[in-house]
DNA sequence: CATGCCTATGCAACGAGTTGCAATCCTCGG
DNA sequence: CCGAGGATTGCAACTCGTTGCATAGGCATG
């Protein structure tokens, strides 16, 4: 329910093609959330055929014609109204949580491979949050306003989830050593 | 794909009807994977017919009839090889963390009201967790082994968890006061 | 020119989960 | 007896997202 939403939020930011859209879902913003380009396709028909975007035919030199979303007033209007809503809290929702509490109907070891392999990735997305903080953020939070602010912000988000999940999954890894 | 899998390894712990799974995947487990009952009942059907699981009626007194699910050694051994499997990260999926990059493009105060409200949520699922700890594992994590090891080291990553989630909320708060 | 590769957009089929509703069995209170 | 209400199981329709594939333009290389 929210893709359409997260892509308004995109949007304002930056208009852009269903690529682009694509590749930033895979980059900075896609940390946080992720999306295919077809889903991203999908949405973006539904929310022009709803009035929300409106899409610009746009040349390219060496590469075929792209459209270019942007928000319509009646799509700022159903964003303001959605970022007004109350969101439920839904729990974590992860498989590794129910291997790790499962692991005893199995091979334990070939769990904590899998625990490990998790870590690896953990910490990559870890370096990967603590560049972009130092690339983009070199004097903290202190200068920040608005939207500023918020974007980084929510990269503080992705850096205490991350740092999170090393925790854990070293705390689980050394009780199991 | 994996609530087959989480439901083989709550019955394996102890074998429930169809209910009683969904109470408590509204419960211990559920913190960390939640299911609606007819989630599970559709899923129990077809585990059923896949042979990883069987039924036994049961009679209770002053209520319907049960079936009560137990493990078959086929579904003993899906289980098996799905702990072993490599298991993907994906990133978070949080509709407030949308909210949060996005409240310059709407009324920022309700949003920052959106997260007072979640920031309590967690707050309230923290406590609930640390009781659980304290109830259930008095002593620490000292003398546990196998599934109680397990189960523990799961509550410890649902406790971390909501730290988290009320850390980075409170940054947010802080940061916006 | 033919082939392969990248960009860009999109369709179709499927799987998973949610929401709303229905049916049955049982007990309890009036 | 009758109706209310909880327990138990389940169906149907819908939304959301994934996976696999299709189409087309343009470039580079042999």
């Amino acid at each position: 329910m929210a893709l359409e939403h997260a892509l308004l939020v995109a949007l304002r930011e930056q208009p852009a093609s269903g690529l682009d859209l694509a590749r930033r879902f895979g980059r900075s913003i896609g940390f946080f959330w992720s999306a295919t380009h077809q889903q991203i396709y999908k949405v973006l028909g539904r929310m022009e055929s709803d009035g929300w975007v409106e899409a610009t035919e746009v040349s390219q030199s060496g590469k075929p014609d792209k459209k270019v979303y942007d928000v319509t007033p009646a799509g700022r209007a159903a964003l303001a109204a959605w970022l007004a809503e109350p969101t439920p809290t839904h729990a974590l929702r992860s498989d590794l949580a129910v291997k790790m509490r499962g692991a005893s109907f199995g091979d334990r070891e070939a769990v904590l491979d899998v625990v490990r392999a998790n870590l690896a990735d953990h910490h990559v997305r870890l370096d990967h949050y603590r560049q972009l903080m130092k690339r983009d953020y070199p004097d903290g939070s202190g200068a920040l306003a608005g939207l500023d602010l918020d974007q980084y912000l929510v990269l503080r988000g992705g850096i205490l989830t991350e740092e999170t999940w090393v925790a854990w999954l070293t705390e689980y890894l050394e009780a199991h050593a």
